[in-house]
RNA sequence: GGAGAGAUGCUCGAGUGGUUGAAGAGGCACGCCUGGAAAGCGUGUAUACGCCUAAAGUGUAUCGCGGGUUCGAAUCCCGCUCUCUCCGCCA
């Protein structure tokens, strides 16, 4: 969430740069201000009465030491109603303070002051794009047909065991999916990221704390009993490693990358987008976390994306980035940017990645702070990626390889996989 | 699942009602000392939110979390959470 001092010092700043993310901010900030003057006054008359209670208090141990009893009665009479008077203005005050806190919740991220004013997904900006779209002729299979011509995986038998979007993978499809899996982590490490392996269910702190809660709270399986969420992304354990921690200057930027599965409900989806490998329940991903320095993190924004292209430049497929408009922003995000790749057999894009800078929003409720040259806490950037999110990357690398012989594995792969070519 | 123990600052650890934001030790930072280092000595070393134009300063809160008793709570009472140990089960 942003801060209530960007909000109170900077009201016009937030209201413009919000309507970018065509949010009308007008309403939600005049009320925070409001509530924030409430809170002020409430504090500070409570806290000029505590002031004196503890001061009092004191006196009275100290009468009561020298027998001064009568003094020390009057006093316990007096200090009575000044413990009356604040329940109220505690009151008032915890009562501003959800208020603010409640609609400090409800305000979006501020979006970079180079991201432009756009409806939805049709207006992004391809910032850049790479690799040969293949001419696959008219035979081209999808890759569910292809996954069942090579069994590779069994979406039926996923349905049978746990339900639809829980594919089986088999033979050398899990192979395929292992060698991308190392891969990625491999790619990860010799570009300084330092690999941890995460647990896949985290407890309520850890949902907020990255914004999954209460936002989407339908999108994660939750396990009621233990009270525990499963992670829809590695970004949920990883970053909130760094929850209420204050890192000192020389810790930054720091450099995570983790391979975990992801479970995600997908309440809503339908159609087309939904068939074969598109959109699943449970996948596997890899994913790169940065905490950084306010003033490095664009710059590491713009190593990540270079990242994430050298990745999909050398499984040689086609690929785009774009810069998403406001309108296609996600709530918490500053500057995205999403990978997509060529599917040759479904003739459209897919989206394997999107790399974001949060700024301080995660940090700020995260409570990620880390120490600058004048030894005061500061919050930290963070920002994460996916490199990638593995079924669609599977999916075109079966589209666009395919050839009467089988399916041909990218040269940067056989190293992982074992193998050249998947025959029937 | 059963039984027990515990949760204090960066770390260890003292503290069972009254200048305790918290002894002591360690760590770390700075200074002195040194040719340099070690040792030694000295100083400093939490966070949030207020007040103050800012700094300086100052007020309040925080000893797992929430509530209660009291003029006054790290210390007493109640509830919760978590951690550890032993037994059981188990990849």
């Amino acid at each position: 969430m942003l801060t209530l001092k960007v909000i109170t010092e900077r009201r016009d700043e937030v209201i413009r740069r919000l309507a970018i993310k065509h949010f009308d901010a007008k309403v939600v900030i005049d009320r925070i201000i409001e509530a924030d003057k409430t809170r002020r006054e409430s504090q500070q008359q409570l806290e000029a009465n505590l002031a004196e209670l503890n001061r009092i208090s004191k006196n009275i141990g100290q009468w009561l030491k020298e027998g001064r009893t009568n003094e020390a009665e009057a006093a316990r009479l007096y200090v009575a109603g000044l413990k009356e008077a604040n329940k109220a203005l505690d009151e008032a005050k915890e009562t501003a303070d959800q208020q603010i806190q409640e609609l400090l919740l409800s305000i979006p991220n501020l979006p970079h002051e180079s991201v432009s004013e756009g409806e939805g997904a049709a207006d992004n900006v391809v910032e850049r794009q790479g690799g040969a779209i293949p001419d696959l002729g008219a035979n081209a299979l999808p890759h569910w047909e292809l996954a069942k011509k090579y069994d590779l995986i069994d979406f039926e038998l996923g349905v049978k065991i746990a339900g639809a979007g829980f594919p089986v993978y088999k033979g050398y499809g899990c192979r395929l999916q292992r060698a991308l899996i190392n891969f990625f982590l491999d790619s990860a490490r010799q570009d300084g990221y330092i690999e941890v392996q995460p647990p896949y269910l985290v407890n309520a702190d850890s949902g907020y704390g990255t914004g999954n809660l209460p936002d989407k709270e339908g999108q994660m399986y939750y396990a009621p009993q233990d009270n525990l969420y499963l992670i829809p992304t590695a970004e949920v354990p990883v970053t909130n490693m760094y929850r209420d921690v204050i890192l000192s200057e020389a810790d930054l930027p720091i450099l995570n990358v983790a391979y975990s599965a992801c479970f995600r409900r997908e309440a809503g989806s339908y159609g087309k987008d939904v068939r074969g490998l598109n959109r699943l329940h449970q996948f596997d991903k890899v994913e790169i976390v940065r905490i950084d320095k306010p003033e490095h993190s664009y710059r590491s924004l713009d190593e990540m994306v270079h990242y994430v292209q050298s990745l999909v430049e050398k499984l040689e497929l086609p690929w785009r980035i774009l810069r998403l408009c406001g309108g296609d922003m996600s709530f918490t995000s500053a500057l995205t940017f999403d990978f997509e790749v060529y599917s040759a057999a479904q003739q459209r894009w897919l989206e394997v990645s999107s790399v974001s800078n949060f700024e301080t929003y995660q940090a700020n409720r995260l409570k990620c702070r880390y120490r600058d040259g004048n030894k005061k806490p500061q919050l930290c950037h963070t920002l994460n990626g996916s490199a990638l999110a593995l079924p669609r990357i599977l999916a075109a690398l079966l589209e666009n390889n395919q050839t009467a012989d089988g399916i041909r594995i990218p040269q940067a792969l056989t190293p992982y996989t074992g193998f050249s070519l998947i025959g029937v």
